[in-house]
DNA sequence: AATGAATGTCAACAAGTGTTGACATTCATA
DNA sequence: TATGAATGTCAACACTTGTTGACATTCATT
């Protein structure tokens, strides 16, 4: 961990670190302090308890500013690569990893959706127009993301260029185009 | 708790409903115990460890034989019913739950995917045909589930005859059947 | 009734948890 | 240099965790 940063700086981003690889309640709060080499107690001081801490990592993580702004092929492409699916890497992390790892647990889960989950919605719901094709997107759009990190689907295999990979965006162009007849 | 039932038998069905709700690590073992009105040291007589307690509820769990053997639109709706996709409970046990909410444990991991995680594509494969297609399939419902049950999205509300059922299963009859051209 | 296996009870262990208060140090400002 | 705020250090608290060994009870079989 970088030295020249604030205490608190690097508090916050070790906690995020943790808490984004392995959930709420499978990180310690001395585990934090010393990968970022410092003290338990400076927690306290500076974000009160646990949980503040866990909110603090939540801050400014969803921006949509860089993201198109209208439906269209980029957007599909956006958020293939927004969420991460084309990483097979399992530690890499995403908003979708850290509300599935911590949905037991009412109190930071709720959190988690407030902060998230729902900027994530609206921001689909502005671009593709109707809600419930914006639902659909992003079901899709999380059964990707879920078959490769998390069950592992051997069949997904590497998004690149595989079959896999253009069904799935032809599922996509479905999800914001078709019109049930 | 049935009190007709065994010690053992209610231990491990007070398990399987605490672990598949909360999780692996999130779910002690004397409130197992408790739940079940057993003590604590009996887990260890008859499940050697945690790990061994949490096995055993995962045994004979995941039955393909009532399910349809053939592809076509009643494997649509069996699938939809098999993973409780038309529940809005989040308590409802799913097994894919159980594998989201304990991806962030190896250990446990593995053996949640390796009882049932390969199960159920071996039985998509083998009901599909080809495995590419059985992974977009899974992909799809794993992104409804996900979506309703842990992310709790507003706009798709009740499975039961919304506009986003109907193209739900629009997505899934695409998944089995389209031809990328 | 006696034997032995099966089953249940209790207390404790070492380690880890979040949290806290008292104290020491550093450092910028008056 | 002196003051006070900011920052860091340490030890301990009450509690929970998985695990374990010693002991008591129940029960079927001989």
């Amino acid at each position: 961990m970088d030295p020249d940063l604030t205490t608190k700086e690097r508090l916050q981003r070790a906690a995020k670190a943790a808490f984004w690889a392995r959930g709420y309640s499978n990180v310690g709060l001395r585990e934090i302090a010393r990968a970022a080499g410092a003290d338990v107690a400076l927690i306290k001081r500076y974000f009160g308890d646990k949980l503040g801490l866990f909110s603090a990592t939540l801050d400014r993580a969803f921006d949509t500013s860089a993201l198109p702004q209208t439906n269209g092929a980029d957007l599909v492409e956006a958020v293939v690569h927004l969420f991460s699916i084309a990483s097979r890497d399992p530690n890499d992390p995403s908003i979708i990893r850290l509300i599935l790892m911590n949905a037991h647990d009412a109190e930071v889960g709720a959190l988690v959706r407030a902060a998230h989950g729902q900027q994530m919605q609206s921001y689909l719901e502005r671009v593709i127009g109707d809600p419930t094709r914006a639902a659909l997107f992003m079901s899709v759009i999380l059964g990707a993301s879920v078959a490769e990190k998390s069950l592992r689907l051997q069949a997904t295999a590497p998004l690149g260029s595989s079959g896999y990979a253009a069904e799935l965006r032809y599922m996509l162009q479905a999800a914001l185009a078709y019109k049930v007849t």
